[in-house]
DNA sequence: TAGATTGTTAATCGATTAACAATC
DNA sequence: TAGATTGTTAATCGATTAACAATC
């Protein structure tokens, strides 16, 4: 608290379990359950206890021996440990229909992320807010980026001009990418932390999936 | 070709692979590049040699000692393995930002994929059509899927409405579900191929990731 | 033929699962 | 105290990487 968090060694696959943990125990909170036990979790989750317990464990024990894990103090805990209480800014690039929807569909407010600016690229839009979130023309990217210093981008534009941008993003001091662009940025960026989207490969995949069933 | 496709045991990650290979082999075709190294690709997307080759060869060996790879000969091998001339019927559920978002911005027809009607929870439209796709009631749901049969449904509904949802589509015989709900589908339905795109986790996912590098 | 690069087997690495002693 | 369940170490499994013989 005030201190700086320590940087532990994870890999994404356990932090996005952690996302999980914390969606599932806000459930349990509604249904006014305070304890809960990592087989009982498993269960519900589709997961094993054990792993459930390692994932938690990565980051500091937080259980009771004989009890199991009171969902208020641990939900709280995988809250600290995301740091969805930490203020992130962030710039949308690209309003075109994903950018618009994510913006309507996502509660960035409730993960901690602000959202300043949203870039328009060439025209795409005639709207000046969306959301309450002003609108600008592209030209004005890198004075904006400059004085508002944002953690993270948000790249929901073409591969064409998105290659361009990150590039010119990166050179800005911005590091944190939410990649909706078929491009990839790990290339030639190793400070970049990049989460990628490939919507056309995660549907690409279900489609051969769906094929191995049949 | 006409023959029941072999089912062909790989993970997931070999699968989504692939599909980021297809894309690659794309832009080189676009570029006038007619053959290309593991190596060398390895290099232009960041992965090792070697994890190319033993993706490739759990389908099939497509290069040539000495040569490397032809590039459309790759790719249309690509295409073949993930199936995209293979139609694949899709309903959508859910016509709220996002689901007109996906609609507008995925070009479902280049993967093999049509959208067979779209499904309006709760009046959240007053359009009758999308991009030329039929929104209808979910009333219609049970009728229009089984007179249409589709393999796959886009589940783009808040978790509430999905659970129910999803758990109907399963009795009509729907086994592949794209999901981006934040509702597990794979508990009790062990039948069903199911390929999340939880974007709320990934932004928690990245959020994290950025607070580390800090 | 010599050089290059694959296909494939073996070695390594990391992630998941199992087991169990610690302890509430 | 006895029972339950964690935290943690050890065993297993799978995925990635390295190595190299086959061969174009």
């Amino acid at each position: 608290m005030g201190t700086d968090a320590p940087k532990i060694q994870v890999s994404t696959s356990v932090v996005r379990r952690m996302s999980k943990y914390l969606r599932h125990l806000e459930e349990l909170e509604n249904d006014g359950i305070s304890r809960i036990s990592s087989q009982m979790m498993a269960n519900q989750l589709g997961l094993t206890a054990s792993q459930i317990r390692q994932d938690l464990n990565s980051f500091g024990g937080f259980g009771q021996q004989g009890y199991g894990y009171s969902v208020e103090y641990l939900k709280s805990n995988i809250e600290s440990i995301l740091g969805v209480h930490r203020k992130c800014h962030a710039v949308l690039i690209g309003v075109g229909d994903l950018g618009r929807a994510l913006i309507q569909h996502i509660d960035f407010g409730k993960y901690g992320v602000s959202i300043a600016y949203a870039f328009d690229i060439g025209g795409q839009t005639s709207d000046s807010r969306i959301d309450g979130v002003e609108i600008l023309p592209i030209d004005a990217l890198e004075q904006t980026v400059r004085s508002c210093q944002p953690q993270m981008a948000i790249l929901a534009v073409p591969p064409e001009p998105g290659r361009e941008i990150a590039k010119k993003l990166i050179e800005l001091q911005v590091f944190g990418f939410w990649n909706f662009t078929n491009v990839d940025l790990h290339i030639g960026n190793p400070d970049a932390v990049v989460e990628d989207v490939h919507l056309a490969d995660s549907l690409l995949t279900l489609r051969f999936m769906i094929g191995q069933k049949t």
